[in-house]
RNA sequence: GCUGUUUUAGCUCAGUGGUAGAGCACUUCCUUGGUAAGGAAGAGGUCCCGGGUUCAAAUCCCGGAAACAGCUCCA
C-alpha cells in the first residue's frame, strides 16, 4: 500500500491509499457528485487520457471528473448508449451483425446488417427496449482479451465485421471488450459506469451507410439516437430541433418567394424568383463596392469553352468524366464544355498581353455561374446545386506579394462575415493528404510553398484556424471558411486558394526588373463560395429576417384607416425625396383584410395605426408589420407624432433595413 | 450514384380498390380600423409520369422522375 497524489482542477490536492478509482474519488467528496459524474479525465506519467471510472488509480495524477457539462463525458454518455441500443438490437433480432458504434458531435449510431428489415416503424420498440435495459442498471463490464480470444469470440458469433476490425489491429495493441448485460461488443472505451444513467432517449432515424465508409462495399443500416440523463434535456433537444426546422432555408426561400426549382428545367438548377434576385443583387452589389476598393477589375467570360480549355487546365482529366458531357456543334470533332469553374477563362484574360513585374497583382473578378454534375443524392436546395455563380476572382501576384495579396483577401472574408455577423465560423486549413499524394498536381515544392504561404498568413492574421488533412483541391491547398446550418451541418462559404499549377499549365509569365520571364503566383478566391449557398445560410442565420430583402420599392406607409388620408399624405409629402411610398388609395377600405394578406405580412411596410387625432395633426403612431423586427423598425406603439416626426421615424427605420451593409 | 422514406388544390396535409377531401390562401358580397377578425357564396385537381392487374386503380404490381434523410462525393 502507498499513497498517492491526486491532483484536481482547481489546483487543489488529495492523498489517497493506491490504488483508487475515479469513481472512489468522486464518493470520497459527495454522494452526489459520485451520482453524477460520468467518466474522468487522468494525466499521469503515461499522458492524458478520458477513462472509466472503475479503473484503478496507482501513481499520481492529475483528475478531471467529467460531467454531463463536459464535451467528453457527452461523447462517453452516448458511446454507451450506443452500446445499450446494440443490447437491445441483439434481444429484438437474433443474428444481427454489427459494424462500428460511435458517438457522434450530437448523439450516436449503430451500423447494423440486419437479418430482418429494419423500418422507421420499429425504432419506438426499439427504443423501448433499450429503456427497458437501461432501467436494468447493467454495469458496463470491461474485460482485457488476447487477439485470438477476440477473433474466436466474433469468428463463433458469426460477425465477420467485428472480424475484419480486430484483425486490423496493430500487433500488440491491447483489445477490450465491454460487456453490458447480454451483448458484449469490441471497443476500447470508455464508457459508464452503468446503463442507468442514460434516462430518456430517442431513435432520430436510420439510414444506409457503407461499411467503412467504401461505396464499394455492402451497405449496411445505420440507426441514429441521442440520449439524456435527463427527460427535460431530451424535450429540449427536440424542440431545439424543431426550431431549427423552421429556419430550413429551402422551406423559407419558398415562403419568402426567393427561389424555386422545376424538375422541367432540371434538378439542382435554382430558379431566383423577383424577392431571392433582388436579395442576390444586393449581396453582389455589396462585394462589387468592397472589390474596387481593393483593387480588383470586374471581367465577364462566356459560359462554355472548348474541351482543349479544360484540357489544358487539367480539370477535364480529372473530372471529364464526371461532368456534364461535352455540346457539339455541327463542326465536326468541335466539344464545348459547359464551364465547371472561371479560372481557365480567367487565365486567358491574363495572357491577353505581356504582363510586367510593375503591373502585379492584377485581380480579376467575375460573377461567373458555373455548372457542375454534382450525384444526384448530393443536391440540396441552395447548398448544393449544378448551375451556380461563384464570387469568383483570381489574382496573378509575383512570390513577394504572395503574402500580402493572400492576407487583403482574408481581410476582404473576415469583414463580409462581421458586416453580415457570421460569428460563428470557423477557419480551416486544409492540406493534401498526407500519404495518398496521387490525386494532386504540381511539385512536392510548390505544393510546399503554397502550404506554407497559407499557414502563415493566417498566423499573421491571428485567426483561430484547424488543419485539415486530405481536403486540399486537386491543385493547390486552401483556406476554407466554414459555416453551419440551421441543424449543424458544416458547409464550406469562403475560399482562398493558392495555386502555383494553373500558371504553369497555361505558360503564364511576366517580364521581371531583371529583363527575364517569371511565372506569377495565382490566388483563386471567392468570399461568399457562391451566391447560392451564401444566401442559403444567410437565410438559415437570421431565420428569414434578413433585412436584405427590404427593397425601396417595398416600403410603403398605409393608413389604417381613410380618416388618416390627410395624416399619411403630409407624411408621403415629407417622404417625397425618398424611395418610400405612401400608399392611401381605396385599398384602405379594405385594409384589415389586407393587413393579414399574405404578401403585405411578408413585406416590410408602415401601417399607421392612430387611436385618434390627439390634437391638429398629432397622431398617437403605432406600426405594423414593418419587415425584419429589428430594433430600428419594430413595430409597436410610438406614441404620439406630428408628420414630420412620424416621416422621419419612417425614413430612419426604413433606412436601416434596407443598408444593414456598408 | 447507393440505402430508405415521400409525392393528392397555391400552401400544410387527411384519405385508401367503387362519384376527390379539410384547414389556410384565392374570388365576390356583407360585417369590421387594434396585431393570425367574423359570416355567406364561389372558384380551384392529368391524386408525379408511363405501363400492368382488375368490371373498376389516386389506392395493388412493375418501371421511371423529383423531393427528403443518411452514406459516398464536392474543381
Amino acid at each position: 500500500m502507498n499513497t498517492i497524489k491526486i491532483t484536481f482542477p482547481d489546483g487543489s490536492v488529495r492523498e489517497y491509499e493506491a490504488p483508487v478509482t475515479a469513481m472512489g474519488i468522486a464518493e470520497s467528496i459527495s454522494p452526489r457528485l459520485a451520482s453524477e459524474v460520468l467518466a474522468a479525465k487522468v494525466a499521469d506519467g503515461k499522458g492524458e487520457r478520458v477513462q472509466d471510472l472503475q479503473i484503478p488509480i496507482t501513481e499520481d495524477s492529475a483528475v478531471k471528473l467529467l460531467k454531463w457539462d463536459d464535451a467528453e463525458a457527452k461523447s462517453v454518455f452516448w458511446h454507451t448508449s450506443s452500446h445499450l441500443l446494440a443490447e437491445a438490437l441483439e434481444s429484438l433480432y437474433p443474428g444481427i451483425k454489427f459494424g462500428i458504434g460511435p458517438s457522434i458531435e450530437n448523439g450516436f449510431y449503430y451500423d447494423v446488417d440486419s437479418p430482418a428489415p429494419i423500418t422507421e416503424a420499429d425504432l419506438a420498440v426499439i427504443e423501448a427496449k433499450m429503456m427497458e435495459l437501461a432501467r436494468v442498471k447493467s454495469p458496463l463490464v470491461r474485460n482485457e482479451v488476447s487477439r485470438e480470444e477476440a477473433l474466436k469470440t466474433f469468428t463463433e458469433k458469426g460477425d465477420e465485421y467485428k472480424v475484419e476490425l480486430i484483425r486490423d489491429l496493430p500487433e500488440g495493441s491491447t483489445i477490450t471488450f465491454y460487456t453490458n448485460g447480454c451483448f458484449t461488443d469490441l471497443c476500447r472505451g470508455p464508457h459508464l459506469p452503468d446503463t442507468s444513467h442514460i434516462k430518456a432517449l430517442k431513435l432520430t432515424s436510420l439510414a444506409g451507410a457503407y461499411w467503412r465508409g467504401d461505396e464499394k462495399r455492402k451497405m449496411l443500416t445505420r440507426i441514429y439516437g441521442v440520449a439524456f440523463p435527463k427527460k427535460s434535456m431530451l424535450d429540449e433537444h427536440l424542440a431545439m430541433l424543431e426550431e431549427a426546422r423552421k429556419r430550413d432555408h429551402r422551406k423559407l426561400g419558398k415562403e419568402l418567394e426567393l427561389f424555386a426549382f422545376s424538375a422541367r428545367v432540371g434538378q439542382g438548377l435554382p430558379l431566383w424568383l423577383p424577392k431571392g434576385a433582388a436579395l442576390r443583387n444586393r449581396l453582389e452589389n455589396f462585394l462589387r463596392e468592397i472589390q474596387k476598393k481593393y483593387g480588383y477589375e470586374q471581367v465577364i467570360t462566356p459560359h462554355i469553352g472548348m474541351k482543349d480549355l479544360y484540357v489544358t487546365s487539367g480539370h477535364y482529366a480529372k473530372y471529364g468524366k464526371d461532368s456534364f458531357q461535352p455540346i457539339t456543334t455541327p463542326a465536326e470533332d468541335e466539344e464545348f464544355l459547359l464551364k465547371p469553374m472561371n479560372c481557365p477563362h480567367h487565365c486567358e484574360i491574363y495572357r491577353t498581353k505581356p504582363r510586367s513585374y510593375k503591373d502585379l497583382p492584377v485581380r480579376f473578378a467575375e460573377f461567373g455561374t458555373v455548372y457542375r454534375y454534382e450525384m444526384s443524392g448530393e443536391l440540396h436546395g441552395l447548398t448544393r446545386v449544378r448551375g451556380f455563380t461563384q464570387d469568383d476572382a483570381h489574382l496573378f501576384v509575383r512570390p513577394d506579394q504572395l503574402l500580402g495579396e493572400f492576407e487583403k483577401v482574408m481581410d476582404i472574408v473576415l469583414y463580409i462575415f462581421k458586416t453580415l455577423k457570421f460569428e460563428n465560423f470557423t477557419a480551416q486549413i486544409s492540406l493534401r493528404d498526407k500519404v495518398n499524394r496521387e490525386k494532386y498536381i504540381g511539385s512536392d515544392e510548390n505544393w510546399e510553398k503554397a502550404e506554407n504561404a497559407i499557414i502563415e498568413a493566417v498566423k499573421n492574421k491571428g485567426l483561430d484556424a484547424v488543419v485539415e488533412y486530405g481536403e486540399a483541391a486537386f491543385y493547390g491547398p486552401k483556406l476554407d471558411f466554414m459555416v453551419r446550418d440551421a441543424i449543424g451541418r458544416k458547409w464550406q462559404l469562403g475560399t482562398i486558394q493558392v495555386d502555383y499549377n494553373l500558371p504553369e499549365r497555361f505558360d503564364l509569365t511576366y517580364k521581371g526588373a531583371d529583363d527575364k520571364e517569371h511565372r506569377p503566383i495565382m490566388i483563386h478566391r471567392a468570399p461568399f463560395g457562391s451566391m447560392e449557398r451564401f444566401v442559403a445560410v444567410l437565410i438559415e442565420h437570421t431565420a428569414g429576417k434578413f433585412p436584405l430583402w427590404l427593397t425601396p420599392e417595398q416600403a410603403v406607409v398605409l393608413p389604417i384607416s381613410e380618416k388618416f388620408n390627410d395624416y399619411a399624405e403630409k407624411v408621403s409629402q415629407l417622404l417625397n425625396n425618398s424611395d418610400i411610398r405612401t400608399i392611401t388609395d381605396t385599398r384602405n377600405e379594405k385594409i384589415g383584410r389586407k393587413i393579414r394578406d399574405n404578401e403585405l405580412k411578408r413585406i416590410p411596410f408602415m401601417l399607421i395605426v392612430g387611436e385618434k387625432e390627439e390634437a391638429e395633426g398629432v397622431v398617437s403612431v403605432r406600426v405594423q408589420g414593418s419587415g425584419s423586427g429589428n430594433d430600428g423598425a419594430a413595430g409597436g406603439d410610438k406614441g404620439q407624432m406630428r408628420p414630420e416626426q412620424f416621416a422621419a421615424f419612417v425614413a430612419e427605420a426604413v433606412a436601416k433595413e434596407i443598408e444593414p451593409i456598408k
